[in-house]
DNA sequence: TGTACATCAGTGAACGCGCGTTCACTGATGTAC
DNA sequence: TGTACATCAGTGAACGCGCGTTCACTGATGTAC
């Protein structure tokens, strides 16, 4: 993730700084290639289209992370255990690298819509652990949906005032704290 | 709020829809004045300009969201009825006019940046609510804005799930149970 | 080693398009006498 | 009541601009003989 050699990774690199920046649609194909300090028409012989470019940003993203949630969820041992690891994967993916988180974060809105309910969805895969803890007994019986809404809140909200510089501290440095809330309301 | 008689009402209400649905950057002054039933030249005859236009809808809004919450903020009888009280008039603020809701949520991004840090910012306002019961030992010392945080994820994520459809039941309709989320992360 | 050729990332110039915006004009409505 | 005029929301045509994208071309690099 930290080294990057092609001149494609180096485009979706700068592409995704810029977009976290100025936002998706300020940004120009000039804007990506002057900052990888090409030509724009140069960009077209990594990626056939503007939009294919933002996508393999957004999607290849937004699935990897998907993945490594769902590996989570699938932990032993219980749901505290699995709330503890899903909420770990999150925090270590802002850790590890934050302007993606921050990309996926800012540019959530616009891709929401076109991704399918499907299984790796995070949302999906922790509204699943909820309901499975309640039916279990293992948490109180709720709303699983609202429950599941409330522990992805306290994650992503926490990212955003991050984002915003209201918080000094990244999410792997408020790992302990925010599973601590998190388990607060499934109390 | 739900009756609009000026033609710039009515501008306004359609821009809102139309960037709720497509997101703000998609839709243009032409697509705007379609949807009123006028030509993109007569907008001008209300709006100085588009961006004029957009600030007009997302800052006054944003102000007076502020404004309520400031006020539900100077609640007396102790911090869980001012957090009661902050938490019934954001969902409030949903049950009534859900689609302004939508497009504060979907638009903050854009905006958030150039809104300065002022004291009737929701966020400052919650942050503040929070140090202060932690200061009078009303609730557990800890990281206020993280507390804080995660108070306001609970609220805007339950949003955001009823948004893209995956809560049938508007705010107004789970005040309570969110009302008893947010108290269950300050206990 | 020298020459001819293939490869291919990158470029300059140009395209058509939709955008925000301007401006002279229209045409309905209200007012003055 | 009839006529002349002011008002003003709305319009058609046009503007300059920056956008995504195309395409013939360049020029450095590697390979074959």
């Amino acid at each position: 993730m930290l080294e990057h050699f092609g001149p494609k990774d180096r485009i979706k690199r700068e592409a995704m700084r810029l977009f976290v920046e100025h936002g998706v649609d300020a940004v120009s194909m000039r804007d990506i290639a002057d900052a990888v300090g090409m030509k724009a028409p140069s960009l077209y012989a990594h990626f056939r289209s503007r939009e294919e470019l933002i996508g393999e940003l957004f999607f290849a993203s937004y699935a990897e992370y998907g993945r490594q949630l769902g590996q989570a969820a699938g932990c032993v041992g219980g749901f505290r255990r699995q709330l503890d690891a899903m909420v770990r994967v999150i925090c270590a993916l802002h850790a590890e690298d934050e302007l993606l988180f921050n990309f996926l974060l800012l540019t959530q809105h616009g891709f929401l819509r076109r991704i399918p309910v499907a299984d790796h969805n995070p949302v999906e895969i922790i509204c699943r652990s909820v309901a499975a803890a309640m039916a279990a007994g293992e948490i109180p019986t709720g709303n699983a949906t609202l429950v599941a809404g409330a522990i992805i809140g306290i994650i992503v909200q926490t990212a955003t005032l991050k984002l915003y510089g209201r918080l000094d501290l990244g999410l792997g440095e408020v790992t302990d704290e925010i599973a601590a809330l998190c388990l607060k309301v499934v109390s």
